[in-house]
DNA sequence: CTTTAAGCGGACCGGACGGTCAGGTTAGGT
DNA sequence: ACCTAACCTGACCGTCCGGTCCGCTTAAAG
C-alpha cells in the first residue's frame, strides 16, 4: 500500500482516513471532487489534505496505484491458472469490474500518467502482466496470433468507459458488451486487422 | 442545421460564427473550454453568446444536434446500400470517425442528453437508425441473431472514447478495435451472452 | 433621414476551486 | 514534567468560470 512508516501516530491515523475517503468520494463522484469535500468526509482540515498531498494530483495518483497494484496482484496470481483461456478472461472481468465501480479511472487515468512517474510505472508493469496473460492464450490458440496485451488492456478500458455510465442503471450489461469482445478474440473467424503503427508504452485509456 | 430565420442580419452572422468556433473549440478541446474562449475565437463578446444561447449546456446540445444529425443521415443513406454487412460496418466507422475527430462528443454525450430535450430526441431517431441497420444485417445472417442497434451504437462509443486519447498519437487505432469488435459480431461465434435487463431508451455512452 | 427596437459587448457579480500560512495543538523523546 | 518539532486547522488568497446587466451601436422599416 502507501508508506506510513516514519509518520507520528496521528499523522499516520489521518493518512488512513484521508486515502479512504478519497477513494470512496472518488469512486463515486469522479476524479472532479474538491479537496475540501474529501476532507469533509474524512473528518480532517484542508490544509492536512495538502501536507500529505502536495497536489491534487499527487493524491489520485496515490489512489490510482493501490488499485492498479491490486488488480497487477490479480493478474500475476491468475498466470499460475490451469486454463490460459479461462485466465484472460477473468482477468479482463477483474479489470472492467474495478473500472465500472470506479468513476474516477474511467476518465483521467490516462492524463495522470502522463505527469505522475508513479502511475506510470505502475501502468507499464500493468501493461506487461497482461502481455504475459495474452501470450500464454495465444500460445495454447485460444485467441487470435495477433492480439497483444495492449489490445486487452485498451478492450476492457473501452468497455469499462461505455457501459460505465449505465452501469448503475443496468446491472452487469458491462459483462454482456465484455463477452461480445472476447468473442472477436477467438481464432475462428481471423478477419486481417489493420495495424497501426506501435502505441506508445505509456498508454492507459 | 440551426434556425436563423427571423434573425437580424448581424445577429443571424453571429451565430453562424459562433456555432463554427465553439464546434471547433469543443471538438479540440473537449466540453470544458470556457465560454470567453469560444467567444474570442468567433470574434464576439460574451454577452453575445449567452444572448444566442442561455446557458453553456444549450450551446453544447446545439452543437451536438448537429453532428448526431449528420450521422442519422450517414446511416439514412447507408440503408439503401446494397450488402447489409458492409452498410453495418461503414456506419460504425462514421460514428467512431465523427468521436475520434471530437474530444467533447467522448465526454458529456449521455449527461447532455440528460437534461436537453433535442439531444435525446437526436439520440433516439439515432438509435432507430442504427436498429434498422442492424437488423438488416442479422437478416442476411451478417451478424449472430442476438445483436442488437444499441450494442452497435455503445461498442461504437466504447471503441471510440478508449482510443480517442491515443486519436493524435496513432492514427488509425481505432480501426484495429472497431474490426476486432466486428470480429465479435460474427455468427460463427454464437458464444452465448449475458443478457441485461433492457436499457433505458436514453442510452448515448 | 429619422426612429426604434434588436443586437452587441465587456465590466461586473457570486461562487467554487486549488493551494498557502500563521498560530494553536500534541505526540513522544528525555 | 517539560520541551520541541511535527502536526493540524480553517481563514485567507488569487484565479477562473458561468451568467447578468446596462449603456452604446446599428440594422432596417417607414
Amino acid at each position: 500500500m502507501t508508506a506510513t512508516s516514519g509518520l507520528r501516530a496521528d499523522a499516520a491515523r489521518n493518512r488512513r482516513l484521508l486515502l479512504d475517503a478519497a477513494a470512496a468520494e472518488f469512486a463515486e463522484h469522479g476524479a472532479d471532487v474538491s479537496i475540501s469535500r474529501i476532507a469533509a468526509r474524512a473528518g480532517i482540515g484542508k490544509g492536512t489534505v495538502f501536507r500529505h498531498f502536495a497536489t491534487k494530483e499527487r493524491l489520485l495518483a496515490a489512489v490510482f496505484n493501490d488499485r492498479i497494484e491490486d488488480l497487477i496482484a490479480t493478474g500475476r496470481r491468475l498466470l499460475e491458472a490451469a486454463d490460459p483461456r479461462a485466465a484472460l478472461l477473468e482477468f479482463m472481468v477483474a479489470g472492467a469490474g474495478l473500472r465500472i465501480g470506479d468513476r474516477s479511472l474511467c476518465q483521467s487515468a490516462a492524463s495522470i500518467a502522463r505527469t505522475e512517474a508513479d502511475v506510470r510505472d505502475a501502468t507499464l508493469r500493468l501493461a506487461e502482466v497482461a502481455e504475459a496473460l495474452t501470450a500464454r492464450a495465444r500460445e495454447t490458440r485460444a485467441v487470435r496470433a495477433d492480439v497483444t496485451g495492449h489490445d486487452i488492456v485498451l478492450l476492457v478500458g473501452a468497455v469499462s468507459q461505455a457501459t460505465a455510465p449505465l452501469g448503475d442503471a443496468v446491472p452487469g450489461l458491462w459483462r454482456r458488451y465484455l463477452h461480445l469482445m472476447f468473442a472477436g478474440l477467438d481464432p475462428s473467424v481471423e478477419t486481417p486487422l489493420p495495424v497501426p503503427p506501435p502505441v506508445p508504452a505509456d498508454f492507459a485509456p
